[in-house]
RNA sequence: GCGCCCAUGGCUCAGCUGGAUAGAGCGCCAGACUACGAAUCUGGAUGUCGCAAGUUCGAAUCUUGCUGGGCGCACCA
C-alpha cells in the first residue's frame, strides 16, 4: 500500500515537472509514512516540504500543485488534504483496506513474503562459537538473533545459507585438550595444579571420564604433545556435538560448519598472503607482516603474520572472507558479539582489498545479556565454568519464551533476562500475550464449527458489514505487515516484528472484548469469523519468522 | 590517552534512514466475566528526550563541545 502511494507521488511530481508547474528537480527518493495521528490520514508525505528548498517555492504552493496532479487509476483515495506546513495527508477508501482480507486469504502463509532479493545469494554467519564449552546465555542471543535475520531473508527473496565458523586452529583449543588431559590425570589419582588459562567446567572431567573408560589409562605415559592434541579433537568433537543438539532444541539450524581448519589446507591462508602482499596489501618489517588497514580507515595497520611465523587470527579470517566471496555469496552477515566491534575497520579493510563493496559485508553486533533471577544479577564468570548455559535457560524457561525474549529489544543494546519473568505464564510475559491472541482464535472458530458455522471464504462474505472502526484499525494494521517485514529486512532488525505483533494482538484483544465475533447474525458472524482467520493468518507468518510457535491451545 | 556504542516517564524499552500533540509494557490508582478463553479488556496519573551551542521551515533523530555509563585499543580468538 505504501509502495502504492509513493508511486502516485511519484508520477503526480513527474507530471507537474512535465508540465512546467514544478522546475526541473532531481527527485529525491519519496517519503511516505504513517502519521501517528489519525487525522493526518493513513499516509503522509513530506515531498513539497522537501522540494521546497530546491524548487524555490512555498512548500504548501507545491502541494497544491501534486495534489492537482495526481492521478488515482485504481481509485484507492477516498481524499487528500494539504495540512500543517505542507503535509500531503491520504486517506484511502474503507473498502481497500477490507480487500487486503481477501489478498490475505490468497496468500495464506506467503502474505508478508516478497521477491525484493531476487534470488541474490546471502551468507548469514553467527554463534561461530569455539567448541571449547557448552553454549551460554550470551550465545543465545546472537543464535536467535542471526536465525531470525537468515528468516527474514528468505521470506523475503533471498537465497539465504547459515553457516557457523568453527575457530578449532587456534590456541583456545589446545588449552581445551591441555584442560582434559589434566582432568584425566587428576582422575587418574595424579596430583594437578590447574593453570588460569584452562577451562574449568565440570564437562571437561566428564570428558576425561569417557576417556578412561574407553582406553584406559595408557595416555599417562604417552607422549603428551601427541595426547593433547588427541584429546582437543575428541573434546571438540563432543562439544560441538553438544553444541548442535542444543541449538537445533532451540529452533536453531545451520547449513554449514565450517572448520577453520580448511583454511590451512594446501597453504590457503600463505598463499593468499602471499598475494595481497604482491598487490601491495601487506608488507614486511623485516620480523613480520602486517596488513595496510589504515588505508581503509583503521587506526593501525595489523599483523598478519607473527613474528614466530604463525598467521594471526585476522589473516584466517581474510581468507575466511575470501572463501564466502568465491563460494557464490553476494552480500555476507557477520554477527558477532559488540565487545568485537573494534574488529570491524580491519575486516572491512581486507574485504576492499579482496576487491569487494565494503557495503556488502553487514556486521550486526549483539550486546551483552544481563541475566537476572527476581530482578537479582546472576553471576556469570566464564574462567570458573559457573555460568548459566543454553541448555538449562532451554529446560527453565522454554523454547518460545527465550527466543521471543531475546528479540524484544534492538541486537545492539544491552537486555535484561530475568529467569523468573520469562517462565511466568503471566502479563508480564510478552510472548504468551501473543501466542494467547492467536489461541484466542482458534478456539473461537472451533467454537462455530461446532455450532455448524463452517469458516467462511472470502467470495461468502459481505466484507461491508466489518465497519466498526476496531475492524478497519484490524484491516491496516494488517496491511502494514508486509510494510513492517521489508523495514526489519532493509534494516537487518529483527525486534520489529515482535513490537509489531505486540501491537496486532493488542488491537485484536481490545476488539474482543468489545465486541462478538460469533452471535446470532449469521452474516455479521461470517464476516467476522473470516477477519479474525486473517489474523490468525498474520500472527502465525510473524511467528514463524521468529521462530515461535503460534499455539492452537494454550 | 585514543576510538566505537549508549543516555527518552518510577523501571525496562520503541520511536520506522529530520516531520505535525514523543509512544508501549511493567509498576501505581479505579473499574469489567449469568456473552466466543480474565494468560484478556476499559479508564486515570507520570516527560526540560543527559547538558549546552549549532545546522533549518522543523531536531529525540544530523554537527560540535561537555557530563555520565558500557566496550574496545595484542604478534588472543
Amino acid at each position: 500500500m505504501r509502495n502504492k502511494i509513493i508511486a502516485l507521488m511519484d508520477n503526480a511530481v513527474r507530471t507537474a515537472i512535465q508540465r512546467g508547474l514544478l522546475p526541473e528537480i532531481s527527485l529525491p527518493y519519496i517519503e511516505v509514512e504513517i502519521p501517528g495521528n489519525p487525522e493526518h490520514g493513513d499516509y503522509a508525505s513530506n515531498v513539497a516540504l522537501i522540494l521546497a528548498s530546491p524548487a524555490k517555492q512555498n512548500p504548501r504552493k507545491i502541494a497544491e500543485i501534486i495534489q492537482s496532479n495526481l492521478s488515482d487509476p485504481e481509485n484507492i483515495i477516498a481524499r487528500t488534504q494539504i495540512a500543517g506546513p505542507g503535509f500531503l495527508n491520504f486517506f484511502i477508501k474503507e473498502n481497500i483496506w477490507r480487500q487486503t482480507l481477501q489478498f490475505i486469504e490468497e496468500k495464506k502463509e506467503n502474505f508478508g513474503s516478497s521477491s525484493m532479493g531476487n534470488g541474490k545469494k546471502v551468507q548469514v554467519e553467527f554463534v561461530s562459537a569455539n567448541p571449547t564449552g557448552p553454549l551460554h546465555i550470551g550465545h543465545a542471543r546472537g543464535a536467535v538473533v542471526g536465525d531470525v535475520i537468515a528468516n527474514l531473508l528468505k521470506t523475503s527473496g533471498y537465497d539465504v545459507s547459515k553457516e557457523y565458523y568453527i575457530n578449532d586452529a587456534g590456541n583456545q583449543m589446545n588449552n581445551l585438550g591441555k584442560s582434559v588431559l589434566l582432568r584425566y590425570r587428576e582422575l587418574s589419582g595424579e596430583k594437578i595444579e590447574f593453570p588460569e588459562n584452562c577451562y574449568r567446567g565440570d564437562y571437561i572431567k566428564d570428558i576425561a571420564n569417557d576417556v578412561i573408560k574407553k582406553d584406559g589409562k595408557k595416555y599417562l605415559t604417552a607422549d603428551d604433545e601427541q595426547t593433547i592434541r588427541h584429546f582437543t579433537t575428541i573434546a571438540g568433537g563432543v562439544i560441538l556435538d553438544e553444541i548442535k543438539d542444543d541449538l537445533r532444541d532451540f529452533g536453531v539450524n545451520f547449513d554449514n560448519y565450517f572448520s577453520e581448519k580448511e583454511l590451512y589446507k594446501n597453504e590457503g591462508v600463505a598463499r593468499l598472503l602471499d598475494s595481497l602482499q604482491k598487490k601491495g596489501f601487506i608488507y614486511s618489517d623485516g620480523e613480520t607482516l602486517w596488513f595496510k588497514t589504515t588505508d581503509y580507515g583503521d587506526e593501525k595497520d595489523r599483523v598478519v603474520v607473527r613474528k614466530n611465523g604463525e598467521p594471526t587470527y585476522f589473516a584466517a579470517d581474510i581468507a575466511y572472507h575470501k572463501n564466502k566471496y568465491d563460494s557464490g555469496f553476494e552480500m555476507i552477515v557477520d554477527i558477532w558479539g559488540a565487545d568485537h566491534h573494534g574488529y570491524m575497520p580491519r575486516l572491512w579493510a581486507g574485504v576492499q582489498a579482496l576487491g569487494h563493496d565494503k557495503d556488502t559485508l553487514k556486521i550486526i553486533l549483539v550486546q551483552l545479556v544481563n541475566l537476572l533471577r527476581g530482578g537479582v544479577p546472576v553471576a556469570m564468570s566464564t574462567r570458573s565454568g559457573e555460568f548459566v548455559t543454553l541448555r538449562e535457560v532451554l529446560d527453565e524457561v522454554g523454547k518460545d519464551a527465550a527466543r521471543y525474549n531475546f528479540l524484544m529489544r534492538r541486537s545492539d543494546s544491552h537486555l535484561d533476562f530475568d529467569l523468573e519473568v520469562a517462565k511466568q505464564q503471566s502479563n508480564e510475559n510478552p510472548v504468551y500475550y501473543v501466542q494467547y491472541a492467536h489461541a484466542r482464535i482458534c478456539s473461537i472458530i472451533k467454537m462455530a464449527q461446532e455450532k455448524d458455522m463452517a469458516l467462511p471464504v472470502y467470495a461468502d462474505i459481505n466484507a461491508s458489514l466489518l465497519c466498526e472502526p476496531e475492524e478497519i484499525n484490524l484491516m491496516k494494521m494488517m496491511a502494514r505487515y508486509p510494510e513492517t517485514i521489508y523495514g526489519a529486512v532493509r534494516t537487518l532488525e529483527p525486534h520489529r516484528i515482535t513490537f509489531y505483533l505486540n501491537e496486532l494482538a493488542s488491537l485484536f484483544h481490545s476488539y474482543y472484548n468489545r465486541n462478538k465475533v460469533v452471535s446470532d447474525d449469521v452474516k455479521l458472524t461470517a464476516a467476522r469469523l473470516f477477519l479474525v482467520k486473517t489474523i490468525s493468518i498474520v500472527l502465525q507468518n510473524a511467528l514463524k519468522i521468529l521462530g515461535v510457535n503460534a499455539p492452537e491451545k494454550m
